[in-house]
DNA sequence: TGCTAGATTGAGACCGGTCTCAATTCGTTT
DNA sequence: AAACGAATTGAGACCGGTCTCAATCTAGCA
């Protein structure tokens, strides 16, 4: 009631065992509610600890028992909704769990990125989420592993850095997205990613970001089954998400027009579905577009788009549930969890233009 | 090199000053990059320190200086568009400034926002921001003030809760929609929210977002000025997210049929978008659509959806920066920023249909 | 009533840093 | 060469909890 002492030291364990007039060790055991107490005494603290407004320091209690119940996640961005949905997935299992999330955004930059694991590591996070800026670079994962901290990724892998993953059929939704165009009898199907890489994309080489490097992968080896002569050339990456537009324009005219696109994620879609209706080309009748991860928006559009869909809260949410049982001692060997990608199939996707 | 040590415990201070063949103190002092250290010893430290891979411990360094360099920031939902932006924000001053962010979820519960700050207090963040889950109830807030931390409000404000605040001009923005609508020849107009409430609005209640109030009040005082009569019964609040649809429908139809709808967010005016698309009801023709807060897929749509848009990044940047102000000790009075709002008129409103 | 197991309590070390204060070393000046 | 101030270093307390271990207390049983 009198806590108006602005200048006042917050009340410690001492403060309320001087009050209740027991050791510093048992009004710990009352407060922290571990070892044994005496009813009496228990309450004798309780009521010393509330007169105080005794506000227990969980930095001085993680010293001593190494334990923080707190989880680090790294993102490429909050703002995406991908990363939001995903890091509601671990809130909520973390909440759940009691563990509380320190959040960065690495906007896919391995710089950022390390300085995020070493502070994160330095906040003594019981374990750590990462969606890792590049599938190729094992080394900003290293001091996670010298630290002996548990690790989970989620949305991409990092062969050779043999921890938990959390991660979708990316293969076979590209598949099946690049099949339901190839059905459709289109020939010319361009797949637009804004992931970096140096130059254009070249048969067999490496791609920072796996999910996207399964996509390509099950996008190229499908119109290779088709017989479509030099599939990776239809691979347009480096597509800056401001340019994805000046690129789709480029695919939408000219001699090397495609009739078909496929977007590596909703931003893109939307940023192709645009710049077609601006330069007023029909979806699906001039265009048939389709995409990864579904978005609210995408059954308001005429037509609706079709997408595979992940379960991205899922992704997140397994992720952390595999942490936590690293964390409390899971020894078995890591292992990927892929789950699936289910077609959502709306009105974008229709057959080709006769020429 | 020689890391490869699993049970190894992480090398600390004591360790590095050892092999350093210096004191504790010093060690700290050359790894701490504070006091002095001659030349020679801080590299003789830094040498030892990299040969046993020390990592330093946050936690501990809190425990003496007391700064945890970390920020605790408690919002709705991060799944929100809106929070994602704030929080993306609030995140890029904080990083800029060498703070991380502790992040939760209030899913706008007051009682899972009570959970939070004590726990984020517990975690001695250096400071707080909170989108308040109540306006009406300064209950939450009080352990923060307690506890004499830095304390900065977004998005909404608590009457009676002397601290920081930055939000928007929402009374202005409600003003600017509903004179559009107006002006163009509409009487019937609603406005909806999903915020909770008990029972009908009525004239004069009090509102547990004041971002929501601000809105209701610029919005009724504008029909009132237009000699609309009733003009509370026009608002629709407890609008369920899931629910929208069924209470856009009924808004559509029957004697009671409005001619406009203004959304309290974006996954509103989606709502309603779909709602309206769905029974056949032509946007503008037959229903005006206007909102807060502006959305990528707004320009995609036709017609393209008319709002009021809110520098929401900057909110989250502006509160930080106060926050950051806050800690360093600056002494001035509380102080409540408004940004402004401003109109982006697509093609979503016109004229009433003729009866 | 005496004795012992079990419950309760207290004393003090410890976690890994920072920081104060005193001791030591060094470079200069006279 | 003695003396002085500045720079560097070391010793140890401290932050606020937890935890081990020993001391004390209580109750049950012979």
């Amino acid at each position: 009631m009198s806590e108006t002492g602005t200048g006042r030291r917050e009340a410690t364990v001492s403060d309320v065992a001087r009050v209740a007039r027991v050791s510093k060790a048992t009004a710990a055991r009352a407060l922290g509610d571990y070892g044994a107490v005496s009813d009496a005494v228990r309450d004798r603290v309780q009521k010393a600890a509330d007169e105080l407004g005794y506000r227990p320091n969980a930095l001085a209690r993680t010293m001593s028992t190494g334990r923080s119940n707190t989880l680090g996640i790294i993102i490429g961005d909050i703002e995406n909704p991908f990363f939001a949905k995903a890091t509601r997935g671990a809130a909520d299992v973390a909440a759940e769990a009691g563990y509380d999330l320190i959040l960065s955004n690495s906007d896919e930059e391995p710089s950022v990125e390390a300085k995020a694991v070493a502070v994160q590591l330095a906040k003594q996070v019981d374990g750590l989420l990462i969606a890792p800026a590049s599938s190729l670079e094992p080394g900003n994962l290293q001091p996670v592993l010298d630290a002996g901290r548990p690790l989970v990724l989620f949305d991409r892998t990092v062969p050779g850095v043999d921890v938990d993953a959390v991660i979708t059929d990316n293969r076979a939704g590209a598949r099946q997205l690049t099949e339901l165009m190839l059905d459709a009898g289109h020939r010319r199907i361009a797949f637009i990613s804004t992931l970096a890489h140096d130059g254009a994309f070249r048969a067999g080489e490496e791609l920072s970001s796996s999910a996207v490097a399964d996509r390509v992968i099950g996008f190229v080896e499908t119109l290779a089954a088709a017989g479509i002569a030099h599939p990776e050339s239809f691979v347009h990456l480096n597509a800056r998400r401001d340019g994805v537009d000046v690129l789709a324009a480029r695919l939408l005219d000219g001699e090397a027009a495609v009739t078909a696109i496929i977007a590596s994620d909703s931003l893109i879609a939307l940023a192709v579905f645009k710049a077609a209706q601006e330069r007023g080309v029909l979806i699906p009748q001039q265009l048939s577009l389709a995409g990864f991860d579904d978005a609210p928006w995408m059954s308001l559009t005429t037509p609706g788009v079709t997408v595979v869909e992940q379960p991205i809260h899922e992704i997140g949410a397994q992720a952390t549930r595999t942490l936590l049982h690293r964390i409390r001692g899971d020894g078995r060997p890591p292992e990927t969890t892929v789950l699936p990608q289910t077609l959502v199939e709306r009105g974008s996707v229709a057959a080709p233009p006769e020429d």
